[in-house]
DNA sequence: GAGCACTGC
């Protein structure tokens, strides 16, 4: 415990620091700072790193030979051998008492101390920080630790101090980068403004690099960036040379992508020590929640050292609901802040609720009950401001003489409650930290009539905030709101990590959050209402408590809040994963069920990706000989192929990568590429489904969504084009709008999603910048002015796109199909036996193509397609049948055209439908099975027995096929038979 | 004839 509370100068240059102790006293119970270093790694690798030169590293040929078999453990079963002997893990931690090793040892610890020239004003702020305290503590925990574990919440100033730290200790001395992920780009910039501005250094030095930008130099020495950056970079330097140190900042929300990340370092750490160029690793969370990185053998075979640093957050005061609405959380989210609004002082409100359609609906039941009325330029008028004002002490007044009254009449307010809720009770009074405030905080969970009523005297400036609103309507939030109203945010979970609302005191929670399910082995995906976990209610409640104590009011009693998921599932376990064991592939893991995850994906996950992978064609095929268990086995750890390391290069589903990597025929690339861009990006339309705030708005979103539709039916194209359905309205749409210079205005009136036009725009400029790089002489450049591609490539872009989703094709089903009315103008797939609808959305509803292929399956009220390409005709990646069924589907193609081209020509004059040949009544017609035992009397169901076939006899199958034709065409047929060339 | 939270390359 007590060894990394040493006080001894750290070799930093004259460097003091203060003793631990001083700065926790008085002597109160401290809470143990350091969780866990049993088995802190204590094996000094002194020898390698000392002999060796910092920072250099001549690679002989040798040693490329080594990495890359380091590199293929990390497959191999036996993950254990990090590179440190067993009896040094388990060594007592008292021995290292005995050996210093910091004085006697100085293994890879920079002996240097950067000055850094921070203001003054900084400084005082910084000093504020509990992290800045606990400087000392992490310092020594990293030089002594190749991997080290830091816990702080929000407000810990983890993110921002600990680069610092690391960069005055000499880390990025000898051209070492300092490198840090996040897990959204926005934090990797402003983090990187910030520590720039802190440390007063230019963004040459400390820059940031996210997906499609960066400022990054060659002088950069912090490097901020998101986590998919540098998994990226992990694909073009296994081993990261050019970072001293790596930060994952935010792990405890176990996104995918660091989840990866983390496996991956737990093996480049020791490779890198190997190596003598050691590499730190600083693993930061939020939360305590650390046991899958710390107490998982398989990750970190040594336990790394866990910190704990404090955070500087306001107090604030948890209300839970006594009772817990069944369904309506929406009402009684409406009934609590009506009650806030009305009785508690000024600040904030926030309210998480779980979609689009609630936020809005919530928004216009407030905005009702407590008008606002804004002018022209809303809020700046400040002539109304005084009366506005006066008006607000008067209602201030009033509602005093309310608040003291109200909570004694509340008829929730039982003398026998259970205890817990008594329990809460006590809470809100105790820990009420608005000194004199007149007024009980703990507002019950009664309903009221009164509430519904308008009070204009009262404004409250409600927002809506959600991830898919316009970034100027999501800006108001951060705008104080007009003189004399409150503000209150309606959000969905964006508010609870991704933005940070200032001035909210109070919360309110409604324990729900909607989250995104697929079903494993079919793939359909859907959304559900759930209940959130306990880590997720914290972290709303402590969005209260930013800038002074406040309040959150939870719908939901602490008994059903006990019942919560301490915390929720990893990313990694809900998801697909077939992108993420492509990367895998890409560095040689092959048996990636051995990889060291923090928490590994399913099992039935694995094999679906890997299944898909090899459908793709980018994974070399299993054997299909030896024994069913070592074929089973070869299932699952399959080599990449070229043609997976091609699409592995582009940063789209491998689905999408397959398409890109096939469409260098016909020129039809640019189309690829934004047909990609569009399906990869979310949401490209407008939603105006959605609830109005006012009936002029229900009129004004009529009038959009009408003319987006009319838009729709326009981009979708004519003839062929119009087959590739819903990708040639994206198509047109991105067309159209780039055409016009991508306007706010254009998308505006056209119903496009602006924030969505631009993100395609960036998305194809990458994309074509990763195709270049593998067609060199491609050429392709993004052309704003690209045509509509022509009724051919519309064609050649329906095959791609089928290549690539060659799983996801439906057939419609025949009116003789038709059991049941619940399979009415529904369609059939492959891995599903309920019907599948086309979405009323796509301009392709009322069409009803016989075969569609589609992005995926949402299920809602019904399981619904999204973003279809119709098919008029079979695709031949369709399983072949077996026994007569073969003939008829041969005799099909025969007769359309697609297996003899002359006979094309005719297949506009036949007499049936070729579909007949598969109808279950086909036998009514003699036509049919004349032609079928035709076939069958030579075993013809492919082309080659049809070209045999005619080699031996001239005159086969004239017979069979005349009856298909009229009569009139029937002796210039005859003429050309055969009509192949033999 | 509909109703999708959030995020990264």
């Amino acid at each position: 415990m007590k060894l990394l509370y040493t006080t001894s100068k750290l070799g930093i240059g004259g460097r003091m620091y203060q003793p631990k102790r001083v700065l926790q006293e008085p002597g109160t119970a401290v809470p143990e700072k350091i969780r866990s270093i049993s088995g802190a790694n204590k094996r000094r690798h002194s020898s390698d790193s000392e002999s060796e030169p910092e920072g250099e590293s001549s690679c002989s040929e040798e040693e490329k030979k080594e990495e890359k078999q380091e590199i293929e453990k990390l497959s191999s079963t036996n993950v254990n051998c990090a590179g440190k002997p067993e009896e040094d893990t388990k060594k007592p931690v008292v021995s290292q008492q005995a050996a210093p090793a910091v004085s006697s040892k100085p293994s890879c610890k920079p002996a240097v101390f950067v000055p850094v020239d921070r203001s003054p004003e900084i400084q005082e702020a910084r000093l504020k920080l509990p992290i800045l305290a606990e400087e000392q503590v992490i310092m020594e925990a990293i030089n002594e630790n190749p991997i080290v574990v830091i816990c702080g919440e929000t407000g810990s100033g983890k993110t921002t101090q600990v680069p610092q730290f690391l960069y005055e200790a000499g880390y990025t001395s000898s051209n070492g980068i300092i490198g840090i992920t996040e897990p959204r780009r926005v934090a990797a910039v402003s983090m990187s403004q910030r520590v720039a501005k802190e440390m007063n250094l230019s963004h040459r030095v400390v820059s940031y690099q996210i997906r499609y930008e960066g400022n990054v130099t060659d002088e950069t020495q912090i490097k901020f960036m998101t986590d998919g950056v540098l998994l990226k970079e992990v694909q073009k330097d296994f081993l990261l040379l050019k970072y001293k140190v790596i930060i994952i900042d935010e792990a405890h929300e176990r996104s995918m992508y660091t989840d990866i990340l983390i496996g991956l370092l737990s093996r480049i750490v020791p490779l890198r020590e190997k190596k003598g160029l050691p590499l730190k690793l600083i693993i930061m969370s939020a939360t305590l929640r650390v046991e899958d990185f710390t107490e998982n053998t398989r990750l970190f075979a040594v336990t790394p050292p866990v910190l704990q640093v404090d955070a500087r957050q306001f107090p604030v005061t948890v209300h839970f609901n006594k009772k817990t609405p069944l369904d309506d959380y929406s009402g009684e989210c409406f009934r609590k802040v009506c009650k806030i609004h009305r009785m508690l002082p000024s600040g904030g409100i926030l309210v998480f609720l779980t979609g689009q359609a609630e936020v809005h609906s919530l928004c216009r039941r407030l905005r009702k009950a407590f008008p606002f009325q804004k002018n022209s330029t809303a809020g700046d008028d400040d002539d109304r401001k005084e009366s506005v004002e006066e008006m607000r002490k008067f209602k201030k007044s009033r509602r005093r003489r309310k608040a003291a009254t109200l909570p004694q009449i509340n008829l929730d307010n039982y003398a026998v409650v259970p205890v817990d809720e008594g329990d809460e009770d006590r809470d809100a009074e105790t820990d009420d930290d608005i000194a004199g405030s007149d007024v009980d905080l703990d507002l019950g969970d009664g309903d009221s009539e009164e509430e519904e009523k308008s009070d204009s005297s009262l404004p409250l400036y409600v927002l809506p905030l959600y991830s898919l609103l316009a970034p100027e309507k999501q800006a108001k939030v951060f705008r104080p709101p007009p003189p004399g109203t409150r503000l209150c945010v309606v959000a969905t979970n964006v508010a609870e990590t991704s933005l940070t609302i200032p001035g909210i005191k109070y919360v309110v929670d409604c324990g729900k959050v909607k989250k995104r399910f697929y079903d494993k082995i079919t793939g359909v995906s859907s959304f559900r209402v759930t209940w959130i976990s306990q880590a997720s209610a914290n972290q709303r409640a402590g969005r209260a408590g930013r800038t002074e104590p406040g309040h959150c009011y939870r719908l939901y009693s602490s008994a059903v809040f006990m019942d919560f998921e301490k915390f929720s599932a990893p990313e990694i376990t809900k998801r697909p994963v077939e992108d993420l064991i492509l990367q895998m592939k890409a560095l040689n893991i092959e048996k990636v069920i051995n990889f060291p995850f923090p928490t590994p994906p399913p099992a039935e996950a694995l094999a679906a990706a890997e299944e898909l992978l090899i459908a793709l064609g980018a994974l070399k095929e299993p054997p299909m000989t030896g024994r069913l268990k070592e074929q089973q086995a070869a299932k699952l750890s399959c080599p990449i192929s070229p043609l997976g390391r091609v699409m592995a290069t582009f940063p789209v589903a491998p689905r999408y990568a397959k398409m890109l990597a096939l469409s260098r025929q016909h020129d039809c690339l640019p189309y690829t590429i934004t047909i990609v861009s569009a399906m990869t990006v979310r949401e490209l339309f407008e939603e105006f489904d959605r609830p109005a705030a006012s009936e002029e708005e229900t009129v004004k979103l009529k009038g959009k969504k009408g003319r987006l539709v009319q838009m729709q039916r326009i981009w979708a194209g004519q003839g062929s084009l119009q087959k590739l359905g819903d990708l040639m309205v994206m198509l047109g749409a991105v067309g159209a709008c780039e055409y016009s210079g991508c306007t706010p205005k254009f998308c505006e009136e056209n119903g496009l999603r602006y924030k969505a036009m631009l993100e395609i725009r960036r998305l194809r400029g990458q994309l074509t910048t990763a195709v270049n790089s593998v067609c060199t002489d491609a050429g392709l450049y993004v052309d704003p002015k690209m045509k509509p591609p022509t009724e051919a490539q519309a064609t050649y872009l329906r095959q791609i796109v089928l290549a690539g989703l060659g799983d996801h094709l439906a057939r419609r089903v025949q009116a003789e199909e038709l059991l049941d009315d619940k399979w009415k103008n529904a369609y059939k797939t492959a891995l599903l036996d309920d019907p599948v609808f086309i979405h009323p959305s796509s301009v392709l509803f009322k069409q009803l193509p016989d075969f569609v292929v589609y992005q995926e399956i949402v299920e809602t009220t019904k399981l619904y397609m999204k973003d279809r390409v119709s098919w008029q005709l079979p695709a031949v990646e369709v399983d072949y049948p077996e026994g007569i069924d073969r003939y008829k589907y041969f005799a099909r193609f025969l007769l359309e055209g697609k297996v003899i081209e002359k006979l094309g020509s005719y297949s506009q004059c036949l007499l049936s439908s070729p579909l007949i040949m598969l109808k279950t009544w086909s036998k009514l017609q003699p036509r049919t099975e004349f032609l079928l035992q035709a076939l069958v009397a030579e075993n013809c169901d492919n082309r080659d027995a049809l070209l045999a076939a005619w080699k031996k006899n001239p005159k086969y199958l004239l017979a069979a096929y005349c009856q298909w034709i009229p009569e009139v065409m029937q002796e210039d047929i005859a003429k050309q038979w055969p009509p192949v060339a033999l």
